[in-house]
DNA sequence: ATCATTTGTCTAACAGGCATACTAATGTCC
DNA sequence: GGACATTAGTATGCCTGTTAGACAAATGAT
């Protein structure tokens, strides 16, 4: 309840942060670039990242050997990509582990394919730790240091505690992932559990492909559909989490029921499976998802007439959610992620379309639909927004971890 | 598109407001509590009051007399009232002028009621500009010092311009309301203009009744239906402001022409005309809203049932639009107002069992839907959210205009 | 070889918060 | 009534951190 007070401490922090984020940005710099480009004294700059490279989070890069250049060479710095995160993802019928560094590389990613959909979790979390496990002791391996966990999951979580509430298709109601899963291994730093859209969004935010909205909704839709809000560049999370939910916008007030209790939510109209079925797919029990959305994304790319059907009464129903959640978001473009990516050229015609009717601002706002060009967004989300820790605030992050050895 | 860097004088800042805040949130109260309380040390807040004294924020209020306490008596200090600012709300068929001062105090109030649809903006603003001019004398003459002005709108703004972009039921797009204002007024430090449903959320948010929520939407029903989002104790505004356009989510996808383009709005079904019109109420030209809700409210009171099920249908609309705003926003509490809030009996019923079954987290969210008790929240709100300047950097928003005389 | 130019570090000055010591004003207890 | 405890508010010196400017280092141009 305290307020937040500031002190020099709160401003060297902040400026730590300036600097390591303009080298994230930026690419390899010299500290007189970064003292011009941020407005920041040069000694100042020295000093932030000399203290920076003590946290092991820069590194020198050698001398810039740009011919034609008067004076002294720069000599420069970069993200030194020893600190690691740790991304998983557990959704409905898969779970992918994925290592990426702070310089954004991904070290490693691993994916499997099985229907989760009843099972306990608690062996897939036992198998789930000797995986994670494995990928640890690799990332250490190679010289990294591991910072933290991030678990990305279908459906609302409660943050704080990384409790999973409810998964309307997963079933895995009440599971405490996050605790879980940190006892059956090593100490970390910092372990994070989030919604999979909302780091599907992230993702987006970080690796897309330029140029980058910074205002967007990422629909990521499977077999579930969610959404993650991104306003003015960071996650919009709401009061406890739970933004977002974009799959259960209301769009056929008397239709189907949905697994969530109410009728006619987004999910029912333009979940993968329900287009699927729409489009006189037969589902076998247990069906890889993803020989689902490639069969779909087959069969409209041959001209079969029930498919594109099936995938525009799905656009529709976007567009028309999407409608609503720009007047009450007040956006300025859409992603389109998972299985919905690969389906953009059937999906985007019709989501512009009652966009434009839609979307009171349209007029105003200049209004992208784009397809994302990332096939793993929750994992890569996942270690993203538990890195993104250290981009915050280096100092507090790190504390005296760089001398870990 | 430098980043922002910070030096000591940003920690000033930061704790200057950090003190003036905490006087406003808890009344007077002495510098050695401000110490204990905000976990700054006592004889920095002892050079932060003093500063802030200087600045004619806050004054000393003497003595506190407080029986049976043991020790000196401590000398309290609070919001010096010195500091005003204009709130105007211009709407469809009334124009409200009131001057607030920075301890939350109403100074005056003043409202005309007139049919503006279709109206040419620019005499109606002759008028208003003297109107405003002679509260601003008042608040002189009263020893005040006018910070600045705030405009609230019943439609799309651009606030970094000042224009009102689209306005569906007053028609006056694309007037440059806050230049045309400020050109025949004397100069202000600040004018703002902002749509009036974000602004009376604000309004709710610094002047409601206790426990105030910090995460909610305020459903403004007029003529037009509007809301204004809070999320964490701050206005949601979006990627350009446009934000919270409640009105113009879609209940019924296959519904009503709405003036704004689009079919089916929750306006369509909730707007105080409509549902004055399927209660069979005749509306005469120009019938002056306040008898219109005062009307519907009586016969609602009086059991007329045809009024009844006009306000279950347009409850049950609301509360379809709420639970998918809740589902995107993850909101704490609904605050009806405007007209809405007289006609809350006969609302809260259909909204609260629609929101059950369709707000995704109900469980988890302690959910509330309460009317508000303020009348003139869009005023109050434009007065607010100019004074907040103020509250957010004294300093900054003073500057030298604590001398001027 | 000298000079201009640019980079990076060093030093002194300044801003601002903090701990501590001190003074001021009150109530309590003998 | 006076000594003492208690609390409020102020003054002093120190620490952290940024800044401006001086300076050394490394290079290309003349």
């Amino acid at each position: 309840m305290a307020p937040v007070t500031a002190d020099q401490t709160t401003v060297r922090d902040a400026n730590l942060g300036v600097v390591l984020r303009h080298v994230r940005d930026g690419g390899a710099i010299s500290r007189a670039r970064i003292a011009a480009e941020t407005g920041l004294n040069k000694s100042t700059v020295s000093s932030l990242v000399g203290e920076l490279i003590e946290l092991e989070v820069l590194t020198d890069t050698g001398l810039d050997e740009r011919p034609g250049s008067v004076g002294r060479p720069a000599a420069t710095v970069a993200l030194s990509g020893r600190h690691a995160a740790v991304g998983i993802e557990i959704n409905v019928d898969y779970i992918t582990v994925a290592v990426e560094d702070l310089a954004g590389e991904t070290v490693s990613e691993r994916q499997i394919w099985r229907d989760l959909r009843g099972a306990p979790p608690g062996p897939v979390l036992d198998e789930l730790a000797v995986i994670v496990g494995g990928e640890l002791a690799g990332a250490c391996a190679s010289g990294r240091l591991p910072y933290g966990l991030g678990i990305a999951l279908p459906g609302l979580v409660d943050t704080a505690s990384g409790v999973l509430l409810r998964a309307p298709n997963l079933r895995w109601d009440g599971a405490a992932i996050g605790r879980e899963l940190a006892s059956r291994l090593e100490p970390l730093r910092a372990i994070r559990v989030e919604n999979e859209s909302n780091l599907a969004a992230l993702a987006e935010l970080w690796h897309g492909e330029q140029p980058r909205p910074r205002n967007f909704i990422l629909v990521f839709g499977e077999i579930g559909v969610g959404g993650g809000v991104v306003i003015d560049g960071s996650l919009f999370r709401g009061a406890h989490g739970f933004a977002g939910e974009f799959g259960h916008v209301t769009v056929a007030p008397h239709g189907d029921r949905c697994g969530c209790g109410a009728n006619g939510c987004l999910e029912t109209l333009a979940g993968l499976e329900v287009i699927a079925r729409r489009a006189g797919l037969a589902l076998s029990v247990g069906e890889r998802n993803p020989s689902l959305s490639a069969e779909l994304r087959t069969r409209a790319a041959a001209g079969e007439a029930r498919t594109i059907d099936s995938l525009d009464v799905a656009g529709v129903a976007i567009g028309m959610a999407l409608g609503t959640a720009s007047n009450l978001l007040d956006l300025d473009a859409v992603v389109l992620g998972g299985a919905f990516a690969e389906l953009a050229p059937w999906l985007v015609g019709p989501i512009e379309r009652e966009l434009r009717t839609r979307f009171m601002a349209a007029r105003w706002s200049p209004f992208r639909v784009v397809a994302s060009s990332i096939t793993d967004g929750p994992v890569r989300g996942a270690a993203a927004i538990v890195l993104r820790d250290i981009f915050d605030n280096p100092r507090v992050a790190l504390d005296s971890v760089g001398s870990a050895r």
